[in-house]
DNA sequence: GTAATTTGTTACGTCGTTGAACAAATTGCC
DNA sequence: GGCAATTTGTTCAACGACGTAACAAATTAC
């Protein structure tokens, strides 16, 4: 009997090296669309023949399409056949679960838009609000992919959710702890259905999103500031999840342990100082709890400050740098934790991004280490990308490009 | 011409398969042996006859050895062939650089010691250092290992080190900034230098040690408490290094940026409230500043003050309850950041962790999310173990038993 | 002493990449 | 218009490596 347990051990079969080269076919299509085998082939330094085999069985299955032939090379010698993967022949929905306001967005399997956004009243109670996002789907799909299929629906939260069962453990800020909005939702739209925390989802789909220009090699960071603080962590290609799926919680770590009281419970939480909540108490010289925890149905909401700040105004302008400055400390703890390459950063906050980036990147140096480590990328992904239903988005449409347990 | 750069694609060829089980044949026996060529093959789910090969292949390299056959089963039928890393054909050294004194332990490519530590002053001076080490060295290879040739020379120091150029960028305790030490040292002896970070040093140690008992899965962190605060994490069977090669610098996420000024210029960083330092600060009632950096030089050693905590002393335990509940505070921010599997702790702390474990977990359950969270394993690793020279050894150990670039 | 059992090896089949040859398609040039 | 050059995509034999199964070797049970 052997004391090691096989199951833990992942060695190459006959079949290994076909898996690997067919994923890899698959996101060089994916991120380079459209491209010819040939160019696979130099890409990949494999024959042109083994290429071949890949993309007709690819073909096969479906999963890619051929396109026209190359009219715009210059180059002499048979034009080079286009590979596209084939997006359409699903759809997928996004769902973005937000405190008082939600969206959907019906998309293609590279999660691009088929359909304009909508938007509905979040409902706290699961049956009720998995009704009602059945409801939109229907129409969405009657309208926009009719005759199409549905790979499934991506939700993502402002909170933890439990890798094994999909429950909702905490969202504070919709007030849910361990309620299970799977399940509704997978019954009332008979569709496979996946939950995850938005942070992580807004990871995802930079980690899977299409971009000619960077090889998007590295680790990164996905900071996304509204009612709570959502971070996500990509190292070594792969989303960190941690042993309960819930690493990645850089909101609750703290920038004074004597600090405010954060809807966690705990004292002086990042997000305490940061989330659009604080940042509206600070504009309005009112205690964090007298803001409504989404910040829009206060007296004034987070995208009205910004613009105040944006345009001059010198109360929202110092309540916005107050944060920004917070946020650059904060920042700080996770580039000294985690050293990455870059730092996507998301929110109503960067809305006046211009204003604020000096103050955020002095604040950030303040508590890091090295002089190279401060130089670390800070993106920014306005919130007109919606990164949330994209994140949505891919947590669906990505593992309908990838093979069971490869790489 | 490609767009695509081919160097950071890794295609499947035909060698890839045996490569990959060649490299899990070698890191299966290295964690479980003796093991019979039938275990290996149960173990990994494979024909015995692709075991035979591989095995075979790597004999022929010399890398295992056959050993004697297993008297010991009950079972009936032919008796297994035992096998064995070859540990023996070669030495490797392990380099401790502490504040006031360091040391070097001669070990075979196991890790195994073959010798007593030696201590010695350290020297600032990095030439001098380097000849000091080079004469500890060439002694203890004569007496312990004549005639064996010699791997390479692990040295850690409690500090950051660039991954390129292997410059120690800043050591605070030691004073170094921007210094290079591989350069000195591997001409002094003429063997290949790798220089680490002793946190990271002692987490590819635990991640790389023989444990019969674990299949040591999941992700974890060694903090390592000491002059500073070292902490190594291990995402995915790899130890996080990130863009500079300093990930894993939570020593220096705050608790309270209000807080005490840190070595790191800093204020609040954790390391500058559990740091020995920090506590025999507490226990004298004195400023940090009048205690010696290595807090052993002082009126009182950090294991004088742990010793009497141990035996019951009224001051010394309220001084190593206090630095506990900050080492619990802060350990709650690495589970909130990276929810990991388990957390080794290491450092002259752990000599009384029977007394502060009960506060160390109740501070982290404070400010840890999730109830499944706060049992977040805490391992305790004893000084009698020297991780940190451990950790030097599997610098250079480590890589003998890994194919390039695989895996 | 023979049957049963387990280990380790060997031979053959299958899968998949490599490399080269070949047909198809297109441009450049006379 | 026609031929050479060039690039793309396919096909086919060769090689490498795992899967299966049969076999020899070694040991215990009965």
């Amino acid at each position: 009997m052997p004391r090691i347990d096989p199951s833990t051990v992942r060695v190459a079969t006959r079949g290994t090296s076909r898996a690997i080269n067919r994923q890899i076919v698959l996101d060089l299509v994916r991120a380079h669309q459209p491209i010819s085998r040939a160019d696979l082939a130099r890409a990949m330094n494999v024959a042109r023949g083994a290429v071949t085999t890949l993309v007709n069985r690819l073909i096969d299955e479906d999963l890619l399409v051929e396109g026209a032939t190359d009219s715009s090379t210059t180059q002499r010698g048979r034009k080079p056949t286009f590979l596209h993967v084939n997006a359409s022949r699903r759809v997928v929905v996004a769902v973005d679960l937000r405190v008082s306001e939600s969206y959907v967005l019906l998309a293609d399997l590279m999660g691009r838009p088929v359909a304009d956004v909508v938007a509905f009243e979040t409902l706290r109670e699961p049956r009720a609000l998995a009704r009602r996002i059945a409801k939109i789907i229907d129409a969405l799909r009657e309208a926009h992919a009719p005759g199409l299929g549905c790979e499934g629906v991506g939700v993502v939260v402002p909170g933890m959710v439990d890798r094994a069962t999909s429950r909702v453990i905490n969202a504070p800020t919709l007030g849910w702890k361990d309620r299970d909005i799977r399940t509704p939702i997978a019954t009332a739209t008979g569709l496979p259905v996946q939950i995850e925390n938005s942070g992580r989802a807004c990871a995802l789909a930079q980690l899977w999103a299409v971009r000619k220009e960077l090889p998007s090699r590295g680790d990164f960071v996905f900071v996304s500031v509204s009612d709570g603080l959502g971070v996500g962590v990509v190292v070594n290609g792969e989303v960190l999840r941690g042993r309960h799926n819930i690493a990645g919680e850089f909101g609750h770590v703290p920038l004074s342990i004597d600090g405010p009281i954060c809807a966690c419970g705990a004292t002086g939480c990042w997000e305490a100082y940061v989330s659009n909540r604080a940042t509206v108490a600070r504009y309005l010289r009112r205690p964090v709890d007298h803001i409504a925890v989404d910040a829009t149905t206060a007296p004034v909401s987070i995208a009205e400050v910004m613009a105040a700040a944006q345009a001059g105004d010198a109360r929202a302008m110092a309540a916005v740098q107050t944060t920004a400055r917070y946020l650059g400390l904060g920042l700080g703890s996770i580039v000294n934790a985690l050293d990455p390459d870059r730092v996507y950063i998301g929110g109503e906050l960067t809305l006046a991004w211009d204003v604020i980036a000096d103050t955020v990147r002095s604040a950030l140096s303040e508590r890091v280490l090295t002089q190279a480590a401060t130089r670390v990328e800070l993106l920014v992904v306005p919130p007109q990308e919606s990164p949330r239903l994209l994140g949505a988005a891919a947590l669906v449409a990505a593992p309908a490009f990838s093979s069971t347990g490869v790489a």
